[in-house]
DNA sequence: ATAGCAGTTCTTGTATACAATAAGGTTGAC
DNA sequence: GTCAACCTTATTGTATACAAGAACTGCTAT
């Protein structure tokens, strides 16, 4: 347990939306929730404004706090951004990345080459995350990692679901390989290219997805 | 009178830090502020919560929050991801932008110019960002446009100073018309270019600022 | 029967009280 | 004289109490 429970709370909260026990729209009852995790309304307050920043909540003045996941539309928009950040990471990261840091890519990306062959999605999830974080970090830029690590993270559950979709892994190592190639070869544009395509089209995975679930 | 008060005192806040009441390293004590403000603790931490979201201050788990002020190299990262941000937005502007939104834009640009012959700085500051805003706007994509208008909004107090160095705004013109050309012509690249130096130049011209007033 | 209004209840927002931890100062030992 | 341990104090984090606004219900009037 940590020692702050506000953010314990709030983690946990964060846990309990994505896993589909709260859905888009549901109001988050203060008091409800004080008791189910046995402290009182304050740290729970706290809770909710850490989880509006990071917009999974919206806080409507003297209504209360409701559950909001981004619909198709924003999906998408989000996805579009994430590609294009991603895009700059590698375009800065073409320039700036250090030996060192190509290797410890390759590595990660040959673990997912593995992950792929055992068909673990787990493992390839894992590895998968190491090689972009990787990717932002050598963007040289700390503060673009940071945006970059967050809206990786708020695009977390969305991305996991399209990678079950058939051949994705294995299309998306194709991809991995160009955009490392692109690294070692030190030419930003390409780099640029490969990974905003390689983002981009998760987006529209998961847009086709949504799309033929929608009318079931 | 806001009905939140909480909200009311984070907007406060805000400002005594950007008027440099408040500087970097600054212990912001939540009983002061609370007796400052005739409120009690409770909306002074909550508007403290509001304030670290957008990074102005750092809480420190059982030590109090600290005005939190980018230095010099996190300002030129800042502006750097300002400068890619716009540019994207620019691109996609340049595919997506409507007739009536190109017009609205020649006139903010037009208000500019003369705001630069009347050297009225204020007006060009409000005409440039109506500009800048128009541009995330047409980007057509709503996260893009909220996650531009964040960084504009953190970005504001620095890219002020630098308005007043000798030429700035007359360069500044020059560097919209092209802009404003690159989006007429539809020009994807060319608008993704022309943006990403526009703002680029101003971290840069604000890195040799600091840079000269270091020594002092 | 329905629309509007008043009273009640429930929820949020704020104040205060309490608990726990970290900082600072004082005292004692070496 | 200095270092360390303990105690005091101050400050954060949490709980509870209170106030104010919103939603809901039931009544009344048209």
């Amino acid at each position: 347990m940590d020692i702050r429970r506000a953010d314990a709370i709030a983690d946990e909260l964060e846990q309990l939306i994505f896993s589909g026990e709260f859905v888009d729209g549901d109001r988050l009852d203060e008091n409800k929730l004080a008791s189910r995790f046995g402290v009182s309304r304050t740290p729970v307050r706290e809770a909710f404004q850490k989880l509006s920043l990071s917009g999974l909540v919206k806080q409507l003045p003297r209504r209360g706090v409701f559950v909001r996941q981004p619909g198709p539309v924003e999906l998408l928009e989000m996805f579009e951004v994430m590609a294009e950040i991603e895009a700059v990471c590698g375009r800065l990261a073409a320039k700036r990345i250090s030996d060192a840091a190509l290797k410890t890519l390759q590595e990660a990306n040959d673990e997912c080459q593995k992950a792929v062959e055992n068909g673990d999605a787990d493992a390839y999830y894992r590895e998968n995350e190491r090689f972009h974080h990787l990717i932002y970090q050598q963007s040289g830029n700390q503060f673009l990692e940071q945006e970059a690590l967050r809206l990786h993270k708020r695009l977390k559950p969305f991305r996991r679901i399209q990678l079950h979709l058939r051949g994705r892994m294995k299309q998306s190592m194709a991809e991995h390989k160009a955009i490392v190639k692109a690294l070692v070869d030190a030419n930003p544009e390409e780099a640029a290219i490969t990974l905003r395509e390689h983002v981009a089209v998760q987006g529209e995975k998961f847009h086709h997805l949504m799309a033929s679930l929608k009318p079931a």
